[in-house]
DNA sequence: ATGTCTTTGTGTCAATTGTACACTTTGCGA
DNA sequence: TCGCAAAGTGTACAATTGACACAAAGACAT
C-alpha cells in the first residue's frame, strides 16, 4: 500500500463542518467569523481545525465543532476529501494563516462532514480562533475562507441527494411540528417549489408523520394541527430509501 | 481554520482505488495481490500508495492507480476519507508494513475512490509493490488488507446509491450490447433480480438505449440485438438523475 | 358583531408508471 | 427434425403522480 518516496507529502489534516440548521422558512449555516489580522479582515469560515493524533476523523470533527461553536452531540456525516495543493493559496487566506499559524506553508487536506440540525436547540458560542458564530441563509453566503465555499457546494449536493432517497427531518425540526413547516424545509433544501397537497399527501401515505391532539395557538390565522415523525417507519425508510428504481 | 497544538498529528496520505469491472455476468474488482514478507503470507489489497506532494487527490488516485496495475484514463469519484488511527494495526499489516516501509508507524489517512469500467478494456499488469493484479468476484471476496474490505464496501453502497438516481453502464460495457447483459449488469449491482420486461420496458422508454442493425451471431440459441447508449439522454439523465422526488 | 386578513386544509380526475406474469421465436448443434 | 437455451414480447390491474381552487379557522381591527 505504501512505499517510501522523495516526493512523499507530509500534510496536516483538518476537520471541517457545514451544520445546516433551518428556521421554520430557509435553510442556513453554521459559519464562524475568523479573526482579523493586519490588513486582513475578518471573513467567514466553516468552523473547522486540525486533527489530533489519536483521534478518529469523526471524532476530531466533533471536537473542532464543540470547539469552535460550543455545539456538540451532533451526527456528522463525511462529505469528502478536499486536498487541492492550492487550497490555501489565495492572498488573504495566506496573510491569515502567515500571521496565526506557525507552519503556514505546510498542506492541509481538509476532511469534510456535514449535519441537519433543529437550529433552536443549538445556540452556538464562538470560541478559540471563532470571533462569532451564527447561522448564515445559505442562499446569502458570499466569499468564505479557503475553499469553503466548495465545500458548503458539496455538502449541499449530498443533502438533495439524500433528502430524495431518504426521509429528512428528525433533526432539523422540534419534535413536534407542522406539515407546513415539513414542507419548507424540503422547499428549501431542493430549491424549489412543491405543491402543498402533493406534499401532504405522500408524507401521509408514507406514514412518516402522524398527528397529533395538539394544534398551534395564538397565531393570528387557521391554527394548524401539530405532527410528529413516526420513528419506526421513518427509521425502516433511512434504512430502505425510498426504493426508486423500482421493478 | 487551524492552531498549533501539541496533539497535532503528522499523517501520511494516501489514495486507494475500488474499480470495478463487469465480466457479463457478475461484479469484479481490481485487487492487487500485495507482496509477501517473511512470515506474512502475500495478501489482497486495493491499489493505492501514498501521494505526492504538488498532486491533488483525484491525480494521486489516477496515478497510483497506474503505477500498480497499469490501468489509465479512468475517471475517479471519490469515496472518502478513511482515517481510523488503528486502521493499520492488525497484526499482518503490521509485520508487512515494518518489512516494507521506512516509517511503518506513521499514521495513514487514505482517500478512497472508486470507478466502474469495461473489464475488456482493461488487462491489469502488476508493478511496483504489486505482485499481481486481477479482478476478483465481489462475492467472493474474504479478508483483505488494513480496512480495505470495508473501503470496497463503501464503495459498493455508493456505486448502488448512484444506480438509483442515475444511469450507469456507459463504462462498464462495450460500445454495443445486449438488453440481457445491461440488465445482469443492474441485477449484480443491486444484488437483487429484476424482471426483465419491466427492465427492457423501462430502458427503452428512458430511451437510454437504441438498438443497433446488428445481432449476435454464433450463439446457440436465438441471437439478441446488439444496442448501443444514446449518449445525449444519457447524458441527460446523469445531469438531472431519475428525479424520484417529484410533485 | 362584522369584516378582513392570513394560513390551513382538503378532493378529484386524468395520465403515467409499476407490477406480476408465460409463451413463442430463433438459431445452433446433436 | 428435435431439443436446447436464451431472446423477445403484451396485457391487465394497481398504485402513484400531477395539476388544480376554494372553504374553514382564528386573530385582530373597526
Amino acid at each position: 500500500m505504501q512505499s517510501k518516496n522523495k516526493h512523499e507529502v507530509n500534510p496536516r489534516i483538518s476537520a471541517d463542518c457545514v451544520i445546516f440548521g433551518f428556521d421554520f422558512n430557509q435553510l442556513r449555516v453554521l459559519l464562524i467569523e475568523r479573526s482579523a489580522v493586519e490588513n486582513v479582515p475578518s471573513m467567514m469560515a466553516l468552523p473547522g481545525d486540525l486533527i489530533y493524533e489519536e483521534e478518529n476523523l469523526d471524532m476530531a470533527a466533533s471536537r473542532v465543532l464543540k470547539e469552535l461553536t460550543g455545539l456538540e452531540e451532533i451526527y456528522l456525516e463525511q462529505v469528502g476529501a478536499f486536498g487541492d495543493p492550492d487550497r490555501l493559496n489565495k492572498k488573504n487566506d495566506q496573510l491569515w494563516l502567515k500571521a496565526v499559524r506557525q507552519d503556514p506553508d505546510a498542506r492541509v487536506i481538509t476532511i469534510a462532514y456535514y449535519s441537519l440540525v433543529n437550529l433552536d436547540n443549538y445556540t452556538p458560542q464562538a470560541s478559540s480562533f471563532a470571533k462569532s458564530a451564527s447561522w448564515m441563509l445559505v442562499d446569502d453566503i458570499q466569499e468564505l475562507a479557503f475553499d469553503h465555499a466548495e465545500i458548503v457546494s458539496a455538502a449541499l449536493k449530498k443533502l438533495k441527494d439524500k433528502i430524495i432517497s431518504q426521509p429528512i427531518g428528525f433533526n432539523l425540526l422540534p419534535e413536534k411540528f407542522t406539515l407546513s413547516q415539513l414542507h419548507r424545509l424540503y422547499e428549501s433544501i431542493l430549491g424549489r417549489d412543491l405543491d402543498k397537497r402533493n406534499f401532504r399527501r405522500k408524507m401521509l401515505k408514507l406514514k412518516l408523520v402522524e398527528s397529533l391532539d395538539e394544534k398551534q395557538e395564538g397565531v393570528p390565522h387557521k391554527p394548524s394541527q401539530y405532527f410528529k415523525f413516526n420513528e419506526e417507519n421513518y427509521n425502516k425508510l433511512i434504512e430502505n430509501g425510498y426504493d426508486n428504481f423500482g421493478f
